[in-house]
DNA sequence: GAAACTACTTACCTCTTGGAAACTAATCGG
DNA sequence: CCGATTAGTTTCCAAGAGGTAAGTAGTTTC
């Protein structure tokens, strides 16, 4: 008799992994969490506060991440009529249901931190 | 006068865009939030179990992120004696401090799936 | 009229990610 | 000895992520 050797996880657990797979398709990327994390402490702020304040991002990035963010309705985008246009984002209310991971992903990262500084010491 | 445009996020903001850079500089790859999940499901899992289970997954690139977790201390492996040898991987009690985040993230994955449902009906 | 600021876009190029498939090496069953 | 199973490694390759730099276009300021 062959063995089987099966798990066959259950389809629970299953969908918990496609649900995984489902938020990180989304959230992809090396900037989107950023962008997101300083949207969310900064309230609405502009294309060219947003290219400052996300260390390291170039224009053609931020401007892409922000465009796939908008299509997942994520932050929305207004244009205001000022002297020289300019244009708020800002993370949508449904946005919003991001902060528990975006806080707990800071958490840990803080609590990384932490632990190898200890370890170094 | 010039503009100065200046938003001076607090310190403690800075700390948690590094704290998240850091966070996903460890977690990052389409493979290593599925792994993890796997093994927080399913407890001690073989090399082919896992191979089996994290659908899509070439051996190439499971071995080479178990490495990564293993050397981030977030997973353990476990070289067992038995007949054709086997190794087990486990997450270690530091990995389990990710459980949070990857609970959030499948908890929003589902929603989100809801979300899109209801939208296209 | 030149420079600067707004918000981008475009072109180009490089490096990494990740997939497919074949190969290694040890051991066991028949 | 052959084939299967264990746990990988190696090689080759394609696609995409992401960086640099320059260009576009409208408005305001000097």
């Amino acid at each position: 008799m062959r063995k089987q050797a099966k798990l066959n996880i259950t389809p629970v657990c299953k969908n918990r992994i496609t649900a995984i797979r489902d938020s990180m398709e989304i959230l992809s990327g090396k900037w989107k969490f950023h962008i997101l994390g300083t949207l969310m402490e900064g309230g609405s702020m502009r294309f060219m506060d947003l290219l400052r304040e996300v260390e390291g991002i170039a224009a053609k990035m931020l401007s892409k991440e922000l465009q796939d963010l908008e299509m997942n309705q994520l932050v929305s985008r207004t244009v205001l009529d000022t002297k020289p246009i300019t244009v708020e984002y800002e993370v949508t209310e449904y946005g919003k249901t991001l902060k528990p991971i975006i806080d707990e992903l800071a958490n840990w990262g803080v609590a990384y931190r932490n632990a190898v500084f200890r370890n170094q010491k």
